[in-house]
DNA sequence: AGCACA
């Protein structure tokens, strides 16, 4: 867990949650796992609260959203803008395009075909670092006062000091690895998507150290900034990308060493 | 522990 170098630490105890392992989302089957991580909050939400939350956002999010962003681009790997809307904008994390019928939906290059991209819908995406949150904590430990009001709650921490502190290191992009060799780049991606900055995600095969005719799956995984890196980085690690698989072990994340082809700093090529 | 692409 000294993963990040000394003391940096999250403002909610999202780890603790997240590697005991033992609350571990209900029997799912791979198929399930890939139509989006089973994510648990950023800040340790467990999955039973986040049935309680209380704006309806199921209705309204997943119904009348339809093919909605995320899934436009060509293989369905693209990040985008559109997701940047999980913390910033609206209602919530529940704005995930993966709404029912997601399959089918003309948008491009989703179709997994009897992969139903049906929407978990215990399975509201969560998303957000520290300054974007929105109301997930509906209800459960952490802290105190009404979360759910974009921003807000969010300011109200970091004036509390409770404000992530990125380790030395932090950049905008993760590496991965744990990932199992059929691992496609679309499976990873799913896993990442759901994150506020999410962009990209690249695939690397490595031979493994045995010859034994093994490969290994490496994956850099770019954000838009080094603290949207690390708010995934934090809720997936240790994530078990295939519970049933035993030659599948969990998910280790970290920063990649040499950061992305922007690098945290992407200054003047955007302006 | 293991870090590629531009």
């Amino acid at each position: 867990m000294g993963d990040y170098g000394g003391g940096w630490r999250y403002a909610g105890a999202a780890a603790a949650d997240s590697r005991r392992g033992g609350s571990t989302p209900t029997k799912r089957t791979r198929r399930d796992y890939e139509d989006g991580p089973p994510v648990r909050g950023a800040y340790g939400t467990p999955r039973a609260g986040e049935r309680d939350m209380g704006y309806g956002a199921r209705d309204r999010g997943y119904d009348d959203r339809g093919p909605r962003g995320g899934w436009r681009d060509a293989d369905g790997l693209g990040g985008g803008g559109d997701l940047m809307q999980y913390g910033g904008g609206g209602m919530g994390g529940n704005d995930l395009g993966m709404g029912p019928g997601l399959g089918m939906p003309g948008g491009g290059g989703v179709s997994l075909g009897p992969l139903t991209l049906v929407g978990l819908p215990d399975d509201p995406p969560i998303l957000g670092h520290g300054g974007r949150m929105v109301g997930l904590d509906g209800g459960m430990g952490g802290r105190p006062g009404g979360l759910g009001l974009n921003g807000v709650a969010a300011e109200a921490d970091a004036l509390r000091g409770n404000v992530d502190v990125l380790p030395p290191d932090a950049s905008s992009t993760l590496f991965v690895d744990g990932l199992p060799q059929d691992c496609t780049r679309r499976e990873a991606a799913h896993i990442f998507r759901p994150f506020i900055g999410f962009k990209e995600v690249r695939l690397v095969h490595k031979d493994a150290k045995r010859v034994d005719g093994g490969k290994v799956v490496l994956c850099f995984v770019e954000f838009a900034d080094p603290r949207c890196a690390a708010t995934a980085l934090e809720a997936l690690q240790g994530y078990k990308f295939d519970e049933t698989d035993h030659d599948s072990y969990a998910l280790r994340l970290t920063f990649a060493r040499h950061p992305g082809p922007r690098g945290p700093a992407p200054p003047r090529s955007l302006r």
